[in-house]
DNA sequence: TGAGAGTACGTTAGCGCTAACGAAGTATGC
DNA sequence: GCATACTTCGTTAGCGCTAACGTACTCTCA
């Protein structure tokens, strides 16, 4: 059996009580009491049992994160990030998987609610919004993360994915594209922001928006490489061919540039790709991905000192946090005189990834 | 407030014992009464404190897992997996990541056993064995993942990391190379038996191992990218330089390539890869990368049913459940006389990776 | 018919901890 | 010298649930 409060109590001579206080370093103890407590605590190893404090006191220190698939690079570095600030605060995390299914979403968030987890955070995979099954009556503070439901007042954190179309459509632009065409995301905020941003930046050009040039993955469930595959497949059918590509996502990219590549093209002379999420082995792949980088490390952290501030000030109002996304420029988008081993290793490669990574400090904008 | 058990039982005007009963499922109630409760609980939306049952029973429905790096990609799969099995046997999931850290890691298996889990699985970033710090001690079960410790006779449950050496480096003497170069990991079970297994390959074919063509990577923390580069580039000095170089991982053996493209080398003509772990990516590298899978999410799915195994009967002897790795092979070891964009949807490329990792992998031709 | 067995439900006593208040002892002020 | 305040420690009463046993009540059968 592990150690008890109540053991040390009795081996010191002490009340239970006071062993909790000088535990938790509360006032009415004297110095010289609790020095001695805390000895003796390290001498047994005593570890509280946080059930029971947990239930006690009703603070779990614990908080919840539900993602739609931890196997994303995205969700993966947001949960270390995350893991890290929590840690940091003596805060642990319970995990789940929604695996991109509204039902199991549904099942983790009543679970991990039912644990009582201090606050909540989910990345939810809802197709349209029918609530969070009673998160919102909780008391429990939760926060929405990269896909804003806005009808609901909610916390969140995430990407301002109207500027990645804006910054990407731009890119493209400015190195002389015109016939610019979008694979898009799913129908959800973040795919119809970055669609704004898309067509926003034409309109700045005085570019129309050709409907052609859209491809629409409304409906589709995994937005992967199968899908930008087939996506720029249809797109090679159009006249004029478009010359550029801004994709919804990194993996649609790498899908796209196959499908290019399978007709002979060549990137980016023929046609140019940039990509959204700049995952860790963009720099890396045949042909290196340009691609907007949301700075998800960041993002995590942003997520991680919120919910402690909700959890320590019961009552705040709404707070949004949207990082500016960047842009890291790689052979995908841009031609390059060097010969290729020398582009990859020098500005286009992994190299500039790690310096805008680290250098780019995204502005927060906190609405309210 | 939330809904209790208590609240339940007047409501219904029976006793609070009974309303637990019907919840349990326990037999000493009549089917009627049981429906009743059940169906008020429904509607009241009740849901169990798992808190206070966990203090009560002593069993709390959670698993620890304790990982090196949430962001590798092995990590990443074996936990959603992992997430999967326990899901459906209404298990939660608390996550830590050490960040490559030994003292993180002890804090967090401090702070993941204070929560009482049910079991502990542990992919350890120890340099050495000084115990799990009271872990075994411990009734809480715990598992090794990944990496072995024989002299602890715990559970484990992982790779065939000397298969995979062997593996490995037997393919690369089948395309007829003989110069045959390992740029080794750390010198923990997994490095250590892939080194193994690379020299007992070279043994068969009556190859001589020779030192300098094995690059140490004892001491290093993070077995990168960086490495990889900086080993390859070493390897390049070599007289005479080797004609092919089997990589302790991934990621290894992607900056090993760059290096290898940097002065010009054909691949895999002039010198061949082959990494270990198969990431998600590659298939869509520069050049397609021929790997070794580990079908993590197996692994994952093993060390759940044994997690779960072990919290229903209390003593079992230790258990080592070892997966064989399979080869997936890429351009960066086969020579293919297809152009280039043919090569990556042909044989070589990403078509054999989805036929050895079914499940999470792009199926990207669906020429079929 | 009444002991034994079975069924359905309830009572009691915690799990290990904390919140809120209470009770001593010591110091301070006028 | 005695009330006031402060310091230090303890008592009481739970948090919401479960384990283990207790108690009615019914049924069975020699």
């Amino acid at each position: 059996m592990a150690v008890r409060l109540k053991d040390i109590a009795r081996d010191l001579g002490v009340s239970l009580i006071t062993v909790s206080k000088a535990l938790r370093g509360m006032g009415d103890i004297s110095e010289e009491t609790r020095q001695r407590v805390l000895k003796r605590m390290a001498e047994l190893n005593y570890r509280p049992n946080m059930l029971a404090r947990g239930l006690a006191s009703g603070k779990t220190y614990i908080v919840g994160l539900i993602v739609p698939d931890l196997l994303h690079p995205f969700f993966a570095e947001f949960a270390k990030s995350l893991n890290g600030v929590l840690r940091r605060h003596n805060y642990g995390l319970i995990l789940a998987s929604a695996e991109e299914d509204p039902k199991i979403e549904q099942q983790e968030i009543r679970t991990v609610l039912a644990r009582g987890v201090d606050a909540l955070l989910i990345a939810s995979c809802q197709p349209t919004l029918h609530g969070f099954y009673g998160v919102e009556d909780q008391r429990t503070p939760f926060i929405l993360i990269d896909r804003d439901f806005p009808h609901l007042s909610a916390h969140f954190v995430g990407t301002d994915d109207y500027a990645a179309g804006l910054i990407a459509t731009r890119h493209l632009l400015s190195t002389g594209k015109r016939r610019i065409a979008h694979i898009a995301g799913p129908d959800l905020a973040p795919g119809a922001d970055r669609l704004r941003g898309y067509k926003d930046a034409l309109a700045e050009q005085g570019i129309s928006v050709r409907k052609q040039y859209i491809i629409s993955n409304a409906r589709v469930e995994e937005i992967g490489e199968d899908v930008g595959c087939q996506g720029m497949r249809k797109l090679l059918q159009r006249k004029p061919r478009p010359d550029a590509v801004f994709c919804y996502n990194d993996l649609t990219a790498i899908g796209a540039i196959h499908a290019a590549l399978e007709v002979g093209l060549s990137i980016p002379r023929d046609i140019a790709f940039v990509g959204c999420g700049n995952v860790r082995y963009s720099g890396y792949l045949r042909i290196p991905l340009s691609s907007i980088d949301q700075s998800t490390g960041l993002l995590g952290e942003q997520a991680g000192k919120l919910a402690l501030e909700l959890i320590n000030n019961r009552a705040t109002a709404a707070k949004h946090i949207r990082l500016k996304p960047t842009l890291v420029v790689r052979a995908s988008s841009v031609v390059s005189d060097l010969p290729i081993q020398a582009a990859v290793d020098g500005k286009s490669g992994v190299k500039s990834q790690v310096k805008t990574a680290k250098k780019s400090n995204p502005r927060i904008n906190a609405k309210k």
